[in-house]
DNA sequence: TTCATTGCAAACAGTTTGCACCTTC
DNA sequence: GAAGGTGCAAACTGTTTGCAATGAA
């Protein structure tokens, strides 16, 4: 469990209040402890620990404000939700520059790198309005595969 | 749901069964069953759907068996498993798999789609072997953007 | 005949919900 | 003070597992 540290809590205090109050959501202490836990986790903290991390710094928290918040979070589009494996979901702010994801199918690292995309290019999509663009590349680390043999 | 003919079944019985004793396993007629309906949804069938159309077929079949021979068929690289939204998994034959998705996030509808992706290009890659790489794009399509207004 | 596979029911994990209390605006 | 947010416990959904019966090899 990472601490934050009172200059970063400071500095980003306000910032986190004027993200919450421009999606129209009241500014609750727990709402600000969340996303300053999923800032700092960047992506690869699932629901749970979340909590674990929450739990850390106000006890009294519950789960399911986790999961409400989560869910309040990504309508607005303040926060992505990620699918990386069958069971675990993992969240990460929006406005993070747009990376995407190599996992190992091995020991479940993940590694983020860019790629540029050309969406345009692809004919079926053109209806659509895109909002996301996810490559997500699998596959097994040197580690991983010396272990296989 | 659809219907398997006759003939089709046939034609794909050798193949089917080949498929499933070249993985090690024994062939029975649930097996042969839900790989049918695999091969059919084209990726497009969640656990609950292939149950629902293997017990059109084979009513006294069991989810439980859905599930471990969804399994099964995962292990030896048979199907694969796509993670498209939060709460359902979609399978799909491996060797079918040539394309990418796009996907609707108002009504969930998924359109196949190709794109090259050059993955030597990708520096973090370097290390690993890659099995996989899956575009998915996410967005809204015509219809759902008008319902939105 | 042997052992993997099955159906069933019960357990499990992650997520959601109803309700009374509390906090922000 | 009203509307919205929270904690708690209980419900729900998707998935897994123990066990006795079944059926493929």
């Amino acid at each position: 469990m990472e601490s934050i540290s009172n200059n970063q809590s400071q500095k980003q205090t306000k910032s986190r209040r004027f993200t919450l109050k421009r999606s129209g959501k009241r500014v609750t202490s727990q709402r600000a402890l969340i996303l300053d836990i999923i800032q700092q986790g960047k992506g690869h903290l699932d629901a749970d620990e979340i909590y674990r991390r929450a739990r850390a710094i106000q006890p009294r928290l519950s789960l399911s404000t986790v999961y409400r918040t989560l869910k309040a979070f990504k309508e607005p589009g303040l926060i992505e939700e990620l699918h990386f494996d069958e069971t675990h979901h993992h969240y990460e702010m929006k406005s993070a520059r747009k990376h995407h994801h190599l996992v190992c199918l091995g020991c479940g690292k993940v590694i983020e790198f860019q790629y540029s995309l050309n969406v345009r290019s692809v004919p079926e999509a053109k209806d659509f309005e895109i909002v996301d663009a996810e490559l997500r590349l699998a596959g097994y680390c040197s580690q991983c595969r010396q272990k296989k043999g």
